[in-house]
DNA sequence: AAATATACAAAAAACGATTATTGTTCATTC
DNA sequence: GAATGAACAATAATCGTTTTTTGTATATTT
């Protein structure tokens, strides 16, 4: 088996035309019945393919599930690496990551399936893997923040990388935890607080 | 209506022995079967007593379920404050709730009801009633952290609650995001860090 | 070479009938 | 006065059956 076959489910290509016009009749049947209500036949139908395309490009049902919401991860990743260049500080990054991922959920596909299937939407959350895939996303930015002097010089990228995801998680998971953060400048000012001095 | 009425199903009386017999039976049923698959008429077999006794207490099944595991809270809070006494700083104290908060989740009623029910104790987990109630428990520690100087002086007691129950949630609920902290030490100079100089 | 269409067994969902559970009431017992 | 036990309609779970969907294979079309 060669690489490429071994990794034909794993590594998903974008630019294939097929993969997107698959994905996007997923993520609109998801977006309208949610996951149990989605068959593949409908699935086909909504994309004007056949059913067996569906299974040359994905393994199963959960695969193309799992496509459908990776992808939109990948899209936010995107669209936040963009947005972030432009911000000056690690906190400005910080905060507009926490504000457009609190949009993102209350909107997007996970708007719709949290009405249909909270308990799916609920496991997902709590998926490890779905913070995992993010874990690469930070360590440049902790790594300027450091150089520019933002953040002290003696902090590890790890650990770095950990508090600041922690902090993004459990700000878009858990809107209020005692405080009430709402605004942007709230957020930007908590957050201002935590990351350069904790408590201290 | 009086007070008493009014307030019969929303506080629990944990020094009445019927509450209790009924709170014992009703954990030791979704101990054993899970939620779903606990009957009133055998939660009140177990316990020894009539269904309408159970009636009588709770409104339903829901405020029994509830209220086992507010109990179950009350019982971790308690032992939790216990053991905060004889702590010296804030990260000591924070530190011990870490870890027996994700003791409490590895080997309780929770262990159990995650492997039968992992729905339910998603969406549990992400109930902002479920940490909102541990609230009023920081704010002492806190201004006694401020006084001993561990912490600023200037950061309002709010915002240092916020952060400080974040961090517990967070690192209970996600052992490994990035970072795997596993050991108490670990945790400790992780705390240590973060909340005494955040990343600076 | 990739997409389609069809066929197929195995698995899952939908359905309707049956049984169990819930939540309430009230007479009886402790 | 509080706990019990029995009765009850309304609701929810369960069960066996039917129907749909899944995942795979393969011949056909683009």
């Amino acid at each position: 088996m060669t690489a490429t076959e071994q990794d034909q489910f794993n590594s998903v290509d974008y630019n294939d035309p097929m993969v997107n016009r698959i994905l996007d009749a997923g993520e609109q049947c998801i977006h309208r019945f949610g996951i149990r209500r989605t068959a593949m036949g409908e699935v086909a139908r909504v994309g004007k393919l056949s059913r067996g395309s569906i299974y040359r490009y994905f393994a199963d049902k959960e695969a193309l599930v799992s496509g459908v919401f990776q992808r939109r991860q990948a899209l936010y990743l995107n669209r936040t690496e963009a947005a972030l260049e432009k911000l000056p500080t690690l906190v400005d990054k910080l905060t507009h990551s926490v504000v457009s991922g609190r949009q993102d959920m209350a909107e997007g596909i996970f708007a719709s399936l949290a009405e249909t299937e909270p308990e799916t939407v609920a496991m997902m959350f709590l998926e490890p893997s779905f913070y995992q895939r993010s874990v690469s996303f930070w360590p440049p930015h902790i790594e300027l923040a450091k150089r520019e002097g933002e953040i002290g010089a003696a902090i590890d990228i790890e650990t770095a990388t950990d508090f600041i995801m922690r902090l993004a998680v459990s700000l878009v998971t858990f809107p209020d935890m005692g405080l009430n953060l709402k605004s942007r400048k709230d957020i930007r000012r908590y957050l201002q607080q935590v990351v350069s001095r904790g408590l201290g």
